[in-house]
DNA sequence: ATTATATAGTGCGATATCGTATTATAATGG
DNA sequence: CCATTATAATACGATATCGCACTATATAAT
């Protein structure tokens, strides 16, 4: 790697990667036995931005293929933690819902998961957080515009 | 999600996994086909950091089970990228080698990477990497060392 | 209307990742 | 020494993720 702006940005990408695969190992450590992140993620975002939106939506929301939302969604149906029905205004589509089970799972799993999260935060320098969010969400706003050009 | 410090490392985190999904998604692209970023990774580290290596360092400065890097290594092997060797120190151990191949690949596929890189930087607010870098390493270092205990 | 093109979801196959168990070798304690 | 415990790598099975192809429906073009 040269010195160029660029080398800077390939060793952030570097840490984000290992930063994940830590956060989500420390996730998964908390989940009930067969649980993954990307379960709980839907869920959570089934809560926080709203459900009946479609799987595509959801596929796009977090930027996976929609063959893997697909799996993702049948393994929360299965358990009955979200719903699929019809979608009236597109016979193509569905839209999903998330039931009561699914909402029990997701606040369990979120006060489970709350000591690890105090327990980071109180380790980490402080305000570091608060201080480069803004600055994330930037960056996944940039290779999120950059990607559907 | 209470109004709480671990609201914005769990907000954080999920920036985390987003960008980690786009940019693996960017790097990717640009690899040949059925070449994943966990194999230039590997490779990417045999030489800033070194080769002789054991399949377990990989596998600790990576966060990964030993298993995933076993499978791999074994990818990189079958394609002569790298190479195993007995290690004279324990029995047990092997020692990890990059090959010429390895390297031919790692350069090619940084080139290749190298205008994506400048583009997401020209598109970032500026020094946008070089500002949340060190609090990134720090983040990584501490779910390194929690990770321990 | 009819045809062509685009889109939503899924089936299927390939590979990646991970957990558990196994084997071989080291290190340790008596 | 010998037995016990720990460690390195792998085999194996399960699930996740992804790409490709297919079906059904919607949208656009003429």
């Amino acid at each position: 790697m040269p010195d160029h702006p660029a080398e800077t940005l390939f060793r952030l990408f570097n840490e984000v990667g290992i930063i994940e695969q830590l956060s989500r190992a420390l996730f998964e450590a908390r989940l009930p036995d067969g649980f993954l992140v990307s379960h709980f993620s839907v869920l959570n975002h089934l809560i926080r931005i709203g459900d009946g939106r479609t799987p595509l939506d959801l596929a796009r929301a977090f930027q996976v293929p929609k063959t893997t939302m697909t799996h993702t969604l049948s393994v929360l149906e299965r358990h009955e933690m979200v719903a699929l029905t019809p979608n009236p205004k597109d016979g193509r589509s569905k839209r999903v819902w998330i039931t009561d089970a699914g909402r029990a799972f997701r606040a369990q799993a979120i006060a489970d998961l709350l000591p690890d999260l105090v327990r980071v935060s109180a380790r980490l320098p402080g305000g570091l957080a608060d201080r480069i969010l803004p600055d994330m969400v930037a960056l996944r706003e940039v290779l999120d515009k950059m990607r559907d050009t």
